[in-house]
DNA sequence: TGCAATAGTATCGAGTCGCTACTATATGCG
DNA sequence: CGCATATAGTAGCGACTCGATACTATTGCA
C-alpha cells in the first residue's frame, strides 16, 4: 500500500467514525453537513445547486435532502424576486442550534496543539484547492479571501455582483468566491 | 464558526468529495472502504464484526455490505474450522485489483511536499488513536508496532495468539493490535 | 448442564445517491 | 420578436447504507 493511500484511508476513516458518532436527533450525517453548509453560505449561495456542487453530489439528492430537512423544520425556502426559478434556504432557530453543536472529531481537534492545527489547515488546504482544480469546482472559501472583494471607506463590496457586504457577511462562503 | 469546526468540514468534505468522484464499477463509498479494509486486514480480522469496527458501524449493515459484494463477485466467505460462528472474508482477483486502484485523492496527495505528507501522516494519527479512544473501540494498526509483536530468529510471532508471522503479516492490520 | 455472551443474519423504515425524465423560467441569437 | 437552448429545481426508480430490533447458531463459563 503506498503511503497516498495510507492518508486517504485514515481521512475517510476520521469522516466516517465522526459521522457514526455525531448523530445529532434525527439526522443523518449528510443532513448534518446540509446544515453546517447553510450556516456558513452567503444569501447568494444557499440554494440547492450550490449546495450540491459544494457536497460534490446531484441536484436531486440535494432536492431530497432538504425537502426532509424543510419537512422536520430545520430550514424555511424562498424563492427569489429577480430569478423565479432560485429558491434560497434558510435555518430555523432549531437548525442554527445544530450548526453550532460540536461533534466529537471537534473535540478532538480542539485538544491538538495550535501548531498542529494550523499545519492540519495549511496542508488540508492545499490539498481541498488540488481536489477542486480536478473537479473544475468552485471553492466556496470566504468573501474576504476573492479577489472581487474590495475594501471600501463604509465597508466591503462585491465587485463581480455589485452588492455592499456587512463585516459579518464578508466571512460567509460564496460560490463565486476565487481566491486572490 | 471554531477553527476545530472549519477542519472537521475539511476532512469531511474531503471525503466527501473523493467518495463522490471515486466510484469505480458498480462500488459506492462504503463498498470500497470494505474492500479496502479486507485488502489489508490479517487472516484474523476479516470478519463483519471487525469490519463493523473498523468502519464504525454496526454488524448488521456490514452484514448487508459484503452480501452485495459476494454477489458481484468481489470476495469470497469461508466459515472457520475453529470457531463455527466466525466467518472469514477474502478478496478474489476482481476485489484486489480494485483495492490497488488509486482514488483522485491518493493523486492529489502524492502532489503534497513529502514533509507535507509527514506532518499530515503524524497529526492524522494523533487525531485518531483520541476518536478511538474516546469510542473505545480498537486502533487497528499493523502487527508490528504491536505489544504481542516478538521478533524471533526465524521470523515474528505474535504472543498473544501464538502464531508465527511472515514478513507481509507483520505489516497487515489485526483487530487485537494495542500499540506499543 | 445450563445460561449468558458472541457471531452473524433477516427485516423494517428513513434516507442517500446516481440516473433519467420532466416542468418552469431565463437568456441568447437570428 | 420568437424560438432554441441553457439553467434551476423536482419526481420517480433501483441499489444501497444505516440504526434498530429480533432472531438463530455456536461457544464458553460457572
Amino acid at each position: 500500500m503506498t503511503p497516498q493511500t495510507h492518508l486517504r484511508e485514515q481521512i475517510a476513516r476520521l469522516a466516517r467514525l465522526d459521522a457514526a458518532t455525531g448523530w445529532v436527533g434525527d439526522l443523518n450525517p449528510t443532513q448534518r453537513a446540509a446544515i453546517s453548509y447553510l450556516a456558513r453560505a452567503n444569501r447568494f449561495s444557499r440554494s440547492p445547486s450550490h449546495l450540491s456542487g459544494y457536497l460534490g453530489t446531484t441536484r436531486g439528492t440535494v432536492s431530497q435532502t432538504l425537502k426532509s430537512l424543510l419537512q422536520k423544520g430545520y430550514v424555511t425556502e424562498q424563492r427569489s424576486e429577480t430569478d423565479k426559478r432560485v429558491i434560497s434556504f434558510e435555518l430555523t432557530d432549531r437548525g442554527q442550534k445544530i450548526a453550532e453543536t460540536p461533534t466529537p472529531l471537534d473535540a478532538v481537534l480542539k485538544e491538538l496543539s495550535d501548531e498542529d492545527q494550523q499545519s492540519l489547515q495549511h496542508i488540508l488546504s492545499r490539498a481541498m484547492r488540488r481536489v477542486l482544480a480536478q473537479n473544475q469546482g468552485p471553492e466556496f472559501g470566504p468573501c474576504r479571501t476573492c479577489v472581487y472583494h474590495s475594501r471600501g471607506e463604509a465597508g466591503s463590496e462585491c465587485s463581480l455582483l455589485s452588492v455592499a457586504l456587512t463585516k459579518q457577511e464578508s466571512d460567509q462562503i460564496c460560490f463565486e468566491q476565487v481566491s486572490a
